[in-house]
DNA sequence: CATGCTTGCTCAATCGATGAAGCAAGAATT
DNA sequence: AATTCTTGCTTCATCGATTGAGCAAGCATG
C-alpha cells in the first residue's frame, strides 16, 4: 500500500514494520527523546525519513490520550467582528505556538449559554489551561474548569476566582474622556456633559469606564447628567436604538460622546447618518477600541487603543510561571489621536 | 473524593462505579445511543444525573481514538483583521455546530510554510474534513489530506484539486468597476482609466477582478493604463509603498481607483491622508469587500459585499452531500453603496 | 571465567470510550 | 415442561502513542 492509494492514516505500528523495529522505537524517535531512549542514529535517521516518504502524522487523540499534559490551550472568545478581538486571537495563536503548545478557539458570540458550553467542549479537548476572553460570567467557567483540574485566566474582562488580565480600563476612559471634554470645549466654547453609549451595565469594564467617565468631568467642573448614561449592550443595533430613544426625549442631543467599543460606534454612526441629527455639527467622539478605518472618519474622533500585545504577554506570563494567585493585571491602553 | 477537591477528572469509569453499573452501560447513555443498547431507562437516568453531578464531561481524546469518524472540522483561514474572514469563521463554528460537529479553526498569517503546518496540525486532530480558505497554495493542502483519507473544500480562493466555494469576483469586479467610473464621469465630468491597488497578480480572485476591471473600462470605452495596475500584496504597508511609488513618478494622480481588499484599502487610505495628495479633490473609490465604518467615511466609495452566509451554506451544502468531484461554486457579492 | 556495565533495542500495560458478542433472568409460545 | 424470545445488562478487545521494565549482545574489569 503505497502514498497514493493509501486511505488509511499511516500509524507507528506501519513505520515499525516498514522500517523493521518495533513501534515503540518508532514513536521515540518521531517525539523527538530517542536519545533518552538509547536508540542509534542510524535507526533515528531511517525511521525520520520514512515518516516522511509516508506522510505520516502523529495522531494527537492517541497521543494527548496517553500523555499525563496535553499541551492544548482553549480560548473563548465573544465576537471575531472587531480589531481588538482579532488581534487576541492572532497573537494569542502566535504566542502558543512559539512554546509550542496548541491554541484552539472558540467564539460564543457573547451567548452565556455557549460560554458553557464551549467552555465544556474544551474540557473535553483535555485542555491544559483556558483562556475566558470577554466572558460573561467569568467565575462559572473557572468553577467548571477548576473541576477538572484545568487552569483558567480570563483575559479583558475580570473575574475573582482566577488570574484576570484586563486593561486599565479607568485610566483609560479618564484620558479619553478628558480629551473629548477638551475637545468639546475648543469646539464649541462651553463645558458640556458628555453621552455615554454602548457596554453592559454590570460588566466591570464598563463600570469601570464609567467611573474614568465620572471623574474626568468632575476634574473639568463639569456636572455627569445621569439621562446620558446609556449602557445598553454592545450590538450596534442597541446602540442605534438608543439613540433613537435619548433623541425622541431630549433637544439639544449633547455636543460630545464616550463610545464603548467599536462595535457600539457603528450603531452610532448608523444612527446619525441616517437620523440626519448633527447634521450641521458633528459631535465630538471618544472610542474605546480602536479601528483604522475610525480613525481615518475624521478629526473629531479619539480611540483608546487596548495593548494587545502586552496583555497577551502577561498572560503567558502567567502560564509560563505557573502563578495561581488571583490578581488582576492592568495593562494601561494606548490613547491616540489620528487626526 | 468530591466535586470541589477532585483534581483527576471524572471518567465513566467513575460515573460507573458510583451506579453500580458497568463502564459500557454509562458510555452507552452518554453518547445517547441507550436505546439501541437495550439501557432501561431508570438507569440512562441515574447516570445522567450522576454525570451531571460529577461535571462529567468526555474525553474527546478517548473518544475520537475509539470511533470511525472524528465529527471534527478544521478550518484554516488566512488572518483575523478583517469583517470578511471574522465572519467566514463565526458562520462557519455556528453551522458547524449545527450539524453536531466540532469546529477547529486556525489562522495562518498568509504564510505558505504555516498553512502547511497548520493542515498537518488538523491531520493530527483526526479531522473528518478541512476546509482551507483563502489558501496560497490549496492544491499542496488537499493533496496532504487526502493522503491521510480526508476531504478538503476551497474557500475563497479554488484549487484544482478539490470543490471550491468562491465568489463571482469577475461579476463584483465588473459592476464595481462600472460604477467607479460612472462616479468619476458624474464628478469630474470625463473618463478616465482607474488606478487598480492591492492583492497578488497571481491569485486567482485577484486575476478574476482584473478581467472584470478590464472588461468594465472596455464597456465603457476607456483604455486601461497598464502602469496603473498595482498588484503589490494585500497588506497595507504594501499598498502604501506601491501608491507612493506611483505619485513619485506619475502626476496627476487617478481620479478613481478600484481597491482589491479593505486592508489594502487601509494603506491607501493611509497614504492619502498622509502625503496630502488628493487634499483637494477626493478620489472615487471602489472596495472589493466591506466594512461598516468604510462604508461611513464618505459617498464617493463603492463596495462589494462578498456573500458569506451563501458561501458557507455552499460549503456544508458540499459537505453534507458527501460530493468530491471538483466543482467551482461562485457565489454573487452584493455591491452596495451606503451614500 | 564470572561479574558488571553499557548500548540498543523490544514487550506489554496503559490512557478512556466504544460496541460486538455474550450471558442470565424472566416472559411468551408451543 | 421444554423451547424460544426479549430485556437488560456485562465482558473484553480495540483505537494509536507512550513509557517503565526488561533483555540480549558486546565490552570491560577483576
Amino acid at each position: 500500500m503505497n502514498r497514493t492509494t493509501q486511505t488509511k492514516r499511516t500509524t507507528i505500528y506501519d513505520l515499525a514494520e516498514l522500517a523493521g523495529t518495533s513501534a515503540s522505537a518508532v514513536s521515540a524517535v518521531l517525539n523527538g527523546n530517542w536519545k533518552k531512549r538509547r536508540i542509534s542514529a542510524k535507526l533515528a535517521d531511517k525511521i525520520t525519513k520514512l515518516a516522511e516518504e509516508q506522510g505520516y502524522a502523529l495522531n494527537m487523540q492517541a497521543s494527548v490520550l496517553r500523555r499525563e499534559r496535553s499541551k492544548i490551550i482553549g480560548m473563548i472568545v465573544p465576537k471575531y467582528d472587531n480589531r481588538y478581538f482579532g488581534s487576541i486571537v492572532e497573537q494569542f495563536e502566535t504566542l502558543a505556538r512559539e512554546r509550542g503548545l496548541f491554541p484552539i478557539i472558540t467564539c460564543t458570540r457573547r451567548d452565556p449559554a455557549l460560554e458553557v458550553e464551549a467552555a465544556r467542549a474544551m474540557l473535553s479537548y483535555q485542555v491544559d489551561c483556558l483562556i475566558a476572553t470577554g466572558a460573561t460570567d467569568p467565575d462559572r467557567i473557572v468553577d467548571l474548569c477548576a473541576a477538572a483540574g484545568v487552569r483558567t485566566i480570563n483575559l479583558d474582562l475580570p473575574g475573582a476566582r482566577a488570574p484576570s488580565v484586563i486593561s486599565d480600563n479607568y485610566g483609560g476612559a479618564l484620558e479619553l474622556t478628558r480629551r473629548v471634554l477638551a475637545n468639546c470645549e475648543k469646539e464649541y466654547g462651553e463645558k458640556t456633559p458628555l453621552l455615554f453609549v454602548g457596554g453592559r451595565g454590570t460588566d466591570h469594564n464598563t463600570m469601570e469606564r464609567v467611573r474614568g467617565f465620572r471623574d474626568a468631568h468632575a476634574e473639568a467642573g463639569v456636572t455627569v447628567d445621569e439621562t446620558l448614561m446609556l449602557t445598553c449592550g454592545y450590538a450596534p443595533e442597541k446602540a442605534e436604538s438608543a439613540m433613537q430613544q435619548l433623541a425622541e426625549r431630549l433637544s439639544p442631543l449633547p455636543r460630545g460622546m464616550f463610545v464603548n467599543s467599536t462595535i457600539s460606534l457603528e450603531g452610532v454612526m448608523r444612527w446619525i447618518r441616517r437620523s440626519g441629527h448633527y447634521a450641521d455639527r458633528v459631535p465630538q467622539l471618544g472610542c474605546f477600541d480602536w479601528d483604522p478605518f475610525v480613525a481615518m472618519l475624521g478629526d473629531h474622533i479619539e480611540m483608546v487603543r487596548q495593548d494587545v500585545p502586552k496583555m497577551l504577554e502577561a498572560v503567558f506570563g502567567i502560564i509560563d510561571s505557573g502563578a495561581t494567585d488571583i490578581t488582576v493585571v492592568q495593562v494601561p491602553p494606548i490613547v491616540e489621536k489620528i487626526g
